[in-house]
RNA sequence: GCGCCCGUAGCUCAGUUGGAUAGAGCAACGGACUUCUAAUCCGUAGGUCGCAGGUUCGAAUCCUGCCGGGCGUGCCA
């Protein structure tokens, strides 16, 4: 385990058997205090609730027969205060059930700690600065800033509820080129009234217009004509495949086949690649107006690039209309978050880092690390055959500046033990050249990670975009998944004999309940895989869905409203559990394991460790709400335990959805 | 060409870092509402974990080689 005893320290039942086994482990083998690892939660019920797997390795090394390995460390293990007496078995698995009086015991510990459930604070806490989100300002927010966005806030929340000190940094682009495009597209094509209206649905209109039309203009000139020419070639070359003598090895035979499929298919994708870009070109050449403003600005992208390349060179026109612009578009993203429920320490984006990125690149030249290379400054890297550019010959800066200027303020600034970058995997290369040269270019220890994350694909099994090719919009995307939540809370709702909701509780529901489907649907998977956006699937109500969980907490609520009960008066009377039925036991023992859950979404930052224990805990809460009534328990005594364990499930719901930024609903 | 990632039920995905008989949810089939929210629950069926070797008490997981796919790869971010 990584970073178990730096990171990991909340108490839970898995870190106290390792260190109970540590003991006994000690004892036997000095040298196999890392085999603690291998006690672990039982995976099915039948063989206890833990288990320990030591004894196998332990044999092997020790030259003994394992299941007498494992006599011994059950006869070193001191664990009679929590366990049953442990059990060998197979070859010499250690099978741990725990004892209900301690289940109970540990439950009644949990029950006054409102707010951390009894998951302690990390004993050496650690620094983090989180960089997440990083959205181009002037640009509109899209599906591809929902993972970053939404990961990055799930892990800070989770940090800091364990005890670390985590600063949140939203890296924002807010110095690109994106600006040269509005502050041209401003200068020559602003309709005033608009922009007097709404400056940010001008400069939105400015925006689209202007990329617009110089995609046109570098489609119709460069990228057409290059695929005209590799189609060319890729015909040439495969006549001469097809014409090419049979080689007789088989292995050599296949690999001629392997190639040609490859060359065709290339091909193929090349010519829809063509089709595309035509339709795109075709849609300007199809509208008069455009058509006459594409000619009449047929050097739009270098005058773009002169924009933005003024704008960094301090001219004071186009200064004040960034001024001008910035505060409209921080705005504008800001209301995303607000809906997101998203909130950053910081926003220091590329600019603030504008006027250090000159001392960057002279600092690393005057340590020998960067050269110059064909006219930019380039840091050539062990291991990689692209160097790592830090200026272009033109002299202008890249994002590998800004960040590594960003990295020198952040080390000044907040000393963090760790910087993590929530950034899709596409860019990894660049994260592992900018870590080996923030090492060879800083002494301080700093643990960097790229907390990367894949692709967010439509339906088709294609990266999610719009029917004509764009990215889909992220405000047009929770706008819709809250419709649909509407729709079904309104349907279901009114199916019901008597309604619970009036027509605003609904709007309020579906909100959450919306909102809360794309996050949580974008959290429960495993981030490092790309995966299938799909509202039917997120708002489905049976499944690992925000709507299920939502409704299983909604459920559990709705026990205490309709006994009349109030669940504070339970938590502080004198209530004694009893875990007489399976589904009792099972619950409580589910409850117990929320800091087990916390200390694996820290271990490699994925919370759908989160999300999956969450789903386990609601299915096991089903399974107790099926078998076991509550408010009609046979005496009162019974009811009362029931109600208890009703109340941590609720609370160990609604904190961990906290935890991964999702709202609560009382009634759904 | 080189580098990184991936391939698990018809579909969408988990799989606690090498553990015992590989798990969920959709979809299919069969059950459970005068009983705390049936927006639910329970059950059945569904698998050569891409293929072939190897490592060992034990492999979906580690190694090698194939097959198939994605991404990246000198002046975008």
């Amino acid at each position: 385990m990584r970073l178990a005893g730096k990171t990991i320290s909340s108490m839970n039942i898995l870190s106290e058997l390792r260190s109970r086994f540590l003991t006994a482990l000690e004892a036997i083998d000095p040298g196999a205090v890392e085999l603690t690892t291998m006690v672990l939660p039982s995976q099915d019920a039948k063989f206890g609730d833990y288990q320990a797997n030591c004894a196998m390795p332990l044999g092997k090394r020790l030259s003994k027969p394992p299941r007498e390995i494992a006599q011994q460390l059950v006869d070193a293990l001191d664990v009679a205060d929590l366990c049953e007496p442990p059990e060998i078995a197979g070859p010499g698995f250690i099978n741990l059930k725990l004892k209900d009086t301690w289940i109970i015991e540990q439950l009644a510990q949990i029950v006054p700690d409102e707010k951390h459930l009894g998951v302690d604070q990390a004993q050496t806490p650690r620094v983090f600065v989180l960089d997440y989100s990083s959205p181009n300002v002037a640009k509109p927010m899209h599906v591809g800033h929902i993972r970053s966005t939404v990961i990055g806030d799930a892990l800070c929340k989770v940090l800091r509820f364990l005890g670390h000190r985590v600063i949140s940094d939203n890296h924002i682009g807010d110095w690109g080129t994106q600006f040269g495009m509005i502050i041209f597209g401003y200068k020559h094509f602003v309709d005033e009234k608009s922009f007097a209206d709404d400056a940010v649905a001008e400069l939105s209109r400015l925006y689209k217009l202007v990329s617009q039309l110089v995609a046109y203009h570098d489609t119709t000139r460069q990228k057409i004509p290059a695929l005209e020419q590799r189609i060319v070639e890729h015909a040439v070359l495969l006549d001469q495949m097809h014409d090419a003598t049979i080689p007789e090895d088989l292995k050599e035979q296949k690999k001629v086949n392997k190639r040609l499929r490859q060359a065709e298919g290339q091909l193929a994708e090349v010519r829809q690649t063509l089709d595309g870009l035509r339709k795109q070109v075709a849609v300007v050449d199809d509208n008069p107006q455009l058509a006459t403003i594409a000619a009449e600005h047929a050097e739009i992208g270098a005058a773009v690039l002169a924009e933005t390349a003024a704008l960094h060179s301090g001219d004071a026109t186009n200064r004040a209309l960034w001024e001008q612009f910035l505060p409209a578009c921080l705005a504008e993203i800001e209301a995303t978050y607000r809906r997101l429920n998203v909130s950053f320490d910081h926003a220091l984006g590329e600019s603030f880092y504008e006027d250090r990125l000159k001392g960057v690149v002279s600092d690393l030249v005057q340590r020998d690390m960067a050269v110059e290379s064909d006219g930019a400054m380039c840091v050539f890297l062990e291991g990689y055959d692209a160097p790592f550019i830090v200026q272009k010959k033109d002299g202008a800066f890249l994002y590998a500046t800004t960040d590594l200027a960003t990295v020198e303020h952040r080390l000044k600034e907040w000393s963090p033990d760790t910087i993590l970058y929530v950034v899709d995997h596409r860019q990894s290369l660049h994260f592992e050249q900018l870590f080996a040269t923030v090492r060879l270019w800083r002494d301080e220890q700093i643990a960097l990670e790229h907390v990367s994350f894949g692709t967010v694909l439509g339906e088709d099994g294609r990266p999610f975009k719009t029917r004509s090719g764009e990215a889909v919009g992220l405000t047009g995307l929770l706008d819709e998944a809250v419709e649909r939540a509407f729709k079904i809370v309104s349907q279901n709702d009114a199916a019901r004999p008597e309604p619970l909701l009036s027509e605003e509780e609904r709007h309020n529901v579906a909100e959450r309940i919306g909102i809360g489907a794309i996050k949580y649907a974008d959290l429960a998977h495993n981030r490092t895989s790309d995966y299938v956006f799909s509202y039917d699937k997120m708002l489905a109500m049976t499944g690992n869905t925000a709507a299920y969980m939502q409704y299983s907490y909604a459920r559990v609520r709705s026990i205490f409203s309709r006994g009349g009960i109030d669940a504070k008066a339970i938590r502080t009377g004198d209530v004694q559990i009893v875990l007489d039925q399976p589904a009792e036991r099972a619950l409580a023992l589910a409850i117990l394991r929320l800091s087990e859950a916390l200390d694996r979404v820290v271990e490699d930052y994925r919370p759908n460790h989160l999300t999956a224990y969450l789903f386990d805990l609601a299915s096991t809460y089903s399974e107790f709400f099926e078998n076991c009534p509550v408010l009609k328990a046979d005496n009162e005594a019974l009811k009362n335990s029931r109600l208890l364990l009703c109340d941590l499930t609720a609370r160990t719901i609604a904190l961990g959805m906290t935890l991964l930024g999702i709202q609560m609903v009382e009634r759904m």
